[in-house]
DNA sequence: CGACCTTTTGACCTTCGTCAACCTTAGTGG
DNA sequence: CCACTAAGGTTGACGAAGGTCAAAAGGTCG
């Protein structure tokens, strides 16, 4: 879903931290990796497990703004504020590894090229989070399950997971809030899909049946408002 | 609206090039500043006038997913593809100033303030863009036009213009395609504003009558989905 | 002045949020 | 091991928000 979550093009290998296998983090579901409003203190690549990224808002709203797989990269968007802009929740048994601030400080220093790559994945996020939330704005809530589904199989192919099948720790209500539905729509589409043919659900474990159905759903059936 | 084209915190005091008077472009009404897909090859500060960015999607659909106001600073968001990933349209006489890609590396390697404060920009926007459409997503129409005007205002306020009364040369379809909107509901709702006495609009100029009014809408009128 | 665009307003109909009931799964303690 | 509970998930009925279609009223520019 999110390039932020997902930076390929870092040169991660040159971080003997993130690569060596004793500096490790255990999470059990539940636990919070950080909280919302704790101080920026490192990066975090996660190991195995997955995690949810919950923001509440200045009027209550808890909504799911990431969704943190094998292989991403947590905790980029805390940079901008010093802090942690969302609580960080292991969504089952999950490890990860630390990357601190300061040893951060001192690769951005000594690598000029992981520098400009954090930059340059910092701002083709921005330019995806503008587009892909803005296209959802005006999508009906087919449309923006097919995305969301088409997407996660994408982000599972490219780490070498079947694109396929998978299973995701999201809840339904999660999925909802994340794509700014509500789990009674979530259900009922994921019931149409299934009814299609499309796309087959048995609680978390996903099987996508017709995956160029559902990229004709996720870009065409949608609202107006040209520019 | 958005942090990015709002770089306050950027030391770009030091930066002779967006100082000196003479080095102005000059842009007419419909001048294409940058085309989509054309080459990164500098940032651009806005003088004076105003800029819309258009993004075309892979479905053909152009969404406006930025507007630019004197002060604000262009083109950040193409770092991350060495590309412009929208056409930015001068929505009136406009000039801006040139910062060269050339001359921003150079300005990177020597101040690295500059560059520090340009990655958190682009982090904080990241959260920002994320949490705003996150949020837009599940608001109805008029709480999204009530926090578009509300940003506005901010926006003004913080360039030492009235928050309260202001030209935006963006039309109802620009606006609404910004906020995923058609623009009959935009219009519709702009009568509703006025008959309840909260913003009079006459064509372009918009006139806030009572700003805590839409403040409040802006965070109440909501559809729900947990997390 | 006339062509064209933007804006407004009305009537209609789809989508999806809401409320409510019911079912299923997972976790707990006897 | 099973009963109980709670959380998550499904399904149905209903209504409101807003998209769609249509038409008319301003505005703007040649």
């Amino acid at each position: 879903m999110s390039c932020l979550t997902l930076p390929l093009g870092l040169p991660l290998e040159d971080i003997p931290e993130l690569h060596e296998s004793q500096m490790f983090t255990l999470l059990r579901k539940g636990d919070a990796l950080f909280k919302q409003g704790m101080p920026f203190t490192g990066l975090f690549l996660v190991r195995s497990g997955s995690l949810k990224q919950v923001s509440t808002t200045s009027t209550d709203e808890s909504l799911v703004t990431a969704y943190a797989m094998p292989g991403d990269l947590v905790g980029l968007d805390a940079i901008g504020q010093n802090a942690y802009p969302g609580t960080t929740l292991a969504l089952e048994t999950t490890t990860v590894s630390v990357l601190p601030q300061e040893r951060l400080s001192e690769l951005g220093a000594q690598l000029p090229a992981l520098r400009q790559q954090l930059c340059r994945n910092l701002s083709q996020e921005v330019h995806n989070e503008r587009l892909m939330l803005r296209l959802l704005l005006r999508r009906t809530a087919e449309a923006r399950l097919a995305y969301f589904f088409v997407a996660m199989s994408e982000r599972f192919r490219r780490r070498g997971y079947s694109p396929l099948r998978f299973r995701l720790a999201l809840s339904r209500i999660d999925i909802g809030s994340y794509l700014g539905l509500t789990v009674e729509t979530v259900s009922r589409t994921l019931a149409r899909f299934h009814k299609q043919e499309l796309l087959r659900s048995s609680g978390r474990d996903f099987h996508i049946l017709d995956l160029e159905a559902l990229s004709r759903l996720a870009e065409a059936s949608g609202r107006r408002g040209g520019a």
